[in-house]
Parts: C-alpha cells; sequence; structure tokens
DNA sequence: TCTCTTGCTGACTCTTCGGTCATTAACTAT
DNA sequence: ATAGTTAATGACCGAAGAGTCAGCAAGAGA
C-alpha cells in the first residue's frame, strides 16, 4: 500500500487555489488562463476546484478581493495613524505608499480591471467602493486638511485627488506595456510629489 | 434577375474590414471579439476575411498600425510646424494635443496594448518605435530647447518626459475602468501643466 | 452572348475549454 | 474492523469559435 493519493484539505484549498489563480492571471491574462491550469497549480483537479468557486468568473472575483482586502486594510491603517502635518504625511507614508505599488500585486489587479472592466460592472462596483473612491477620498481629505490648517493654498487639485495618484497609474502601465524599458518609477513618483507640493503651498 | 448578391471590390475590402475590426475591438477587446462578428460588421463573409488577413492576429496588427500611423503624422506635423517658446508651445499645441486623447481612438489601442501586450512583443516594439519612443524623445528635446534659451531651469523632469503624460494615462484608464463615473479630464490636464510649468520655470 | 478568371461565399472541420457527474478513496465514528 | 460520510478525482459533454475549401457567380474580355 503506497501512500495516499491525496489528502482531505477542505479548509486550504480555497485560499490555495485563489493563490494558484492569482498566479495563472497575473502570467497570462483571465481569458487565456485555463481553469485547468490553475487546478493543477493549485495540485487539485478540475472537479475539486468547481466545488469551491461556482464559475471561472466566481474565481476571478475571489482572486481580486483576495488581493485587494488586505491593501484597503493597510491604506486605511496607515492613513488613520497618524498626525503629521499634512506635508509631512505626503512626502512620508502617502510616498512610501505610492512607491511600492507598481511593484506590487495591485499592479496585476488593475491590469486585470483594465481588460476585464468592460465585461464585469459588478467588479467595478467592487473596486469603486473599497478602493478608488476610498482612496480618493481619504487623499481629498487629508488636502483639505492642509488647506484649513494654512499649510495649502486654495488650488484645483483639491478636486482632482486623480492628479497624485497618476504618476502611479503611468508607472503601472509603463511596466506592463514596455516592461523590459526601463523606467525610474521612483524617481518619477518622487519629482511629482514634490512637484505638487511646491503647487499647492501656501 | 435579382439585384447582384454582392460587388466585387477587391480596393476597398482591406481598409473597411479593418475599420470593421477596430469597432469590435474597441467594444468587447480582441479575445472576446470573434472574427465572424468583424465580417458580419464589414459586409463580407467570413472566408473573404481570411484572405486579406492570414490570422485573427495579423488582423489585430493592422488594425493598431491603421489608427497609429496617422496620429503620429499629426503628431510630427504638430511638433515641427512650431517656432512658438517652449512655454506656448507646451501650453498651445502640445496641452490642445493631450486633451484631445483621452476621447480618441487612441485611447482603445491603449486599453488593446494594455490587455495584450504580454502576447504580442513584435506589436509593443513597433507601439515602442514609432509611437512611444519618438513622442517622449520630441518631449525631451522640447524641453531642452526651454532650458537652453533660459526659460526653464535644470530639473529632475528633463529625463522624465513621462511625467507630463502622467494624466493622459490616468483619464484614459479611468474611461476604460470607470466610464461613467465622471472624471473632468480636461481640468486634470489643464492643471497639470500648469503645474508643471510651475515647477521648471527659471 | 459566351467564355474564363477570380473575388467571394458559407457550410464544414477540428480544437479548445468551461462545466458536469458518476465513481473512488480518504477519513470518521462506532 | 466496518460502515458511512464526503473530499476529491478525471473522463466526459457540449458549445464556441478559429481557420479551410469546394464551389459559385460577378464582371472582364472576345
Amino acid at each position: 500500500m503506497g501512500a495516499p493519493r491525496y489528502q482531505r484539505r477542505k479548509e486550504d484549498r480555497p485560499q490555495e487555489i485563489t493563490e494558484a489563480a492569482f498566479g495563472a492571471f497575473a502570467e497570462n491574462g483571465f481569458t487565456a488562463t485555463k481553469v485547468e491550469d490553475v487546478a493543477r497549480r493549485a495540485g487539485v483537479s478540475k472537479g475539486l476546484l468547481y466545488v469551491y468557486f461556482k464559475t471561472k468568473e466566481e474565481l476571478f472575483k475571489a482572486v481580486i478581493r483576495s488581493v485587494v482586502t488586505p491593501r484597503l486594510d493597510e491604506l486605511t491603517r496607515t492613513l488613520d495613524a497618524s498626525d503629521l502635518s499634512a506635508e509631512a504625511f505626503i512626502r512620508g507614508p502617502v510616498l512610501e505608499f505610492m512607491k511600492r505599488v507598481p511593484g506590487s500585486p495591485v499592479s496585476v489587479v488593475i491590469r486585470l480591471m483594465i481588460s476585464e472592466a468592460p465585461k464585469h460592472p459588478d467588479l467595478v462596483e467592487y473596486y469603486w467602493q473599497n478602493v478608488a473612491s476610498r482612496g480618493l477620498g481619504a487623499l481629498r481629505q487629508l488636502l483639505r486638511r492642509g488647506v484649513d490648517n494654512g499649510e495649502f493654498r486654495e488650488s484645483a487639485v483639491n478636486d482632482l485627488p486623480q492628479l497624485i495618484v497618476a504618476p502611479v497609474m503611468m508607472s503601472i502601465i509603463w511596466g506592463i506595456v514596455f516592461a523590459d524599458r526601463s523606467l525610474d518609477t521612483d524617481k518619477l513618483i518622487e519629482t511629482h510629489v514634490d512637484m505638487i507640493l511646491a503647487y499647492i503651498k501656501a
């Protein structure tokens, strides 16, 4: 009698499958990824995958959520726990955060969102509610605080937090399309932040 | 004797098919678009499409090129024919150009590139050679001119023309993902340009 | 009007892949 | 041990869609 051919590990399967799926989607995108590949990566049969995820789309959504949720927690934690001046806060934690994004799994999620958004409006809604609108709201609030306590002047930037985030987006896209052709994304983001602060300081 | 069932129009077919394909790709992306849909849109049978394009991929490349080429011409024409001061040039033609991009077909191409780039390295190469590197080169040159004639100071921006373009990218992505949730892309771009000039002016 | 060339058609094939389900075997409780 | 439960398997099905090709008919030439 050899070793058992498999072990029953009901508890761990979902997460393992989700992680395998993330890897596969990161490499090939959603459509090009075969469910069976994901299963193989997770060391599991296709049938079992379908026990835990009703469809390939469900799996997709689970993956997005699994990446987004922890990041989200980190974001809010960072933004809450601080009483630095607005400028110091931007030059510190915010800048740090922005620099880390392009090399992180978030980058993969962005790519997936761009490719699949038109076909997954409910996912866009989720992303909007949980990431985009919260993140931008936090930035808006931060700018407002700066204006209120006299650090910043009134400017169009107050209502355009997207402007702050733009170079991060640029870096992500660059990485996706021109992977090898190097771009110093850190410097890009640093320069941009420096520029914004110069622009909005009172 | 009814009307003839079709007309032979060898000359016009390729372009008509390319245009139909652009429309279809714009709506559904590359993978989700069926070759037969493209054919139908072009008022042509699937078989004929395959006479003019060896594979679906070839068709894809033809589409990208057909959108990129004329834009490219426009870009270089705009950049060449002018002897405005660097600042005036940026506030004028460059800004105008940037504002028009998010609503143009280029936007569709960007989306396609992001989705398909990993699977089409030769297309990335083409895009790099013909669009990205030229466009960025032109901007770099423009900045250099500004520095040389005393309008601008030396700054990190000189080597990061991507910074100038970032909000355009942001606007495009926003449009793709959050289509409806409105963002005033014109204002975003204008503010950004204003900010950059304030930052680099001597 | 009668060829002859060739632009054009659409039914067909072949493969790929998402999703199902009857069966098996790893564990559990008695 | 043994029976019962259920996690897990993998062969299978059906749909979809890329690419083919034998034949048809539009138009050109005589």
